[in-house]
DNA sequence: TTGCGCTGTTAAATATTCTGAGCAATGCTA
DNA sequence: TAGCATTGCTCAGAATATTTAACAGCGCAA
């Protein structure tokens, strides 16, 4: 954990060929509170950091996006999994019911290898729309029990049990239970 | 600008099933912050914020990860652009030398299409080693001069010029001038 | 050398965030 | 109804971020 937040900022103002009071000017704060950040001397406020990266320009997201998957990172501690939920929900349009999270392990991309923890509240579902990918997936159940349909298969899976299929196959994850249900699978590009 | 954070903690903090006094017991904050910051009374330090959202858990990409392209956004200030530029620098392996900076207009995946406003300062050069990928693209020029080239064709454009062609050709871009040089481009996907 | 303009840093004053304790409202059980 | 356990909100004071103003170092030109 603890991204360097001062040394990210002092990294992109060399970047961008600014001096401290020259984004201080830019950004309407004090060069002293740019040099304070990038000593770590404080944490600024979410509002500072922003008011100081509208000044060079960059996003917020970019800002951390270092912190995402700082190269050649091998362990992730649980904070550091990046949460797919909001887009997969954008995917299926919402009309999976119950919560559901994806949490994925590192840089897929970089390494042509997707891994996700994934958790299924009680009622979660991937919806009647069956999902459908030009990829293979595979999975081990953690606890709870999970339905999953491929093709014109079914099978509800407990602890222990595991899945393997072409995801050119329509398919469909519901946690038909009464407790939490994990997973933790893996996927092959691409991913969605 | 101005991405709601208060809102978006209540969100996330709601979908994860936490109520404040929960979240606050595992970041080790009291409730009042969380509170107070939800409402938007306060713009919490960077601190802060990193020891909530470990306790949902959370990265700091994925909190500002909507903020990125808030669905359905259709314009975009200088500062909403996406900086690729770290990325294709690991892409390149550095092996180009100046700066040059790409960023990307909205969501390309979501649009099937990705924009691109690149700047490249004196002596830019995207590297020896030629690009390649399965695209097509194209740009215009606005302002210095960039030599491209594209299979065993080179060509210096300056502003107003223009370029469109297979990527899978071998390519490369130089800034050979003096001035800073500008362009739009877009590209299909997959865009690398 | 002196002086100017720039760099980044620092101390003290000010403004803001953050804590800790308490409040009101809701729902549930007896 | 009372009693208890929730929920989220408020406020005064402690802790921290931010500003203001000043300092020291460096390069360059007179």
């Amino acid at each position: 954990m603890s991204f360097d937040v001062g040394g990210r900022l002092k990294e992109i103002r060399a970047s961008a060929g600014l001096s401290q009071r020259e984004l201080a000017a830019r950004s309407g704060v004090t060069h002293s509170l740019i040099s304070l950040i990038e000593q770590n001397r404080n944490s600024p406020s979410v509002a500072s950091l922003r008011k100081i990266l509208d000044g060079i320009p960059m996003s917020m997201v970019n800002f951390f996006d270092e912190e995402r998957v700082p190269r050649g990172k091998v362990f992730f501690e649980a904070g550091d999994l990046l949460d797919l939920t909001s887009r997969l929900h954008q995917v299926s349009g919402g009309s999976g019911e119950g919560r559901m999270s994806f949490r994925q392990v590192g840089d897929a991309k970089a390494h042509n290898l997707q891994i996700l923890h994934e958790s299924y509240e009680p009622g979660a579902d991937t919806g009647v729309t069956m999902l459908k990918h030009d990829s293979h997936e595979g999975g081990v159940v953690l606890s709870g029990e999970l339905e999953i349909t491929v093709g014109d298969q079914i099978k509800i899976l407990g602890p222990g049990d595991a899945y393997l299929f072409d995801s050119r196959t329509p398919h469909r994850f519901r946690n038909i239970g009464a407790a939490r249900c994990e997973v933790v699978s893996a996927c092959t590009p691409p991913y969605l």
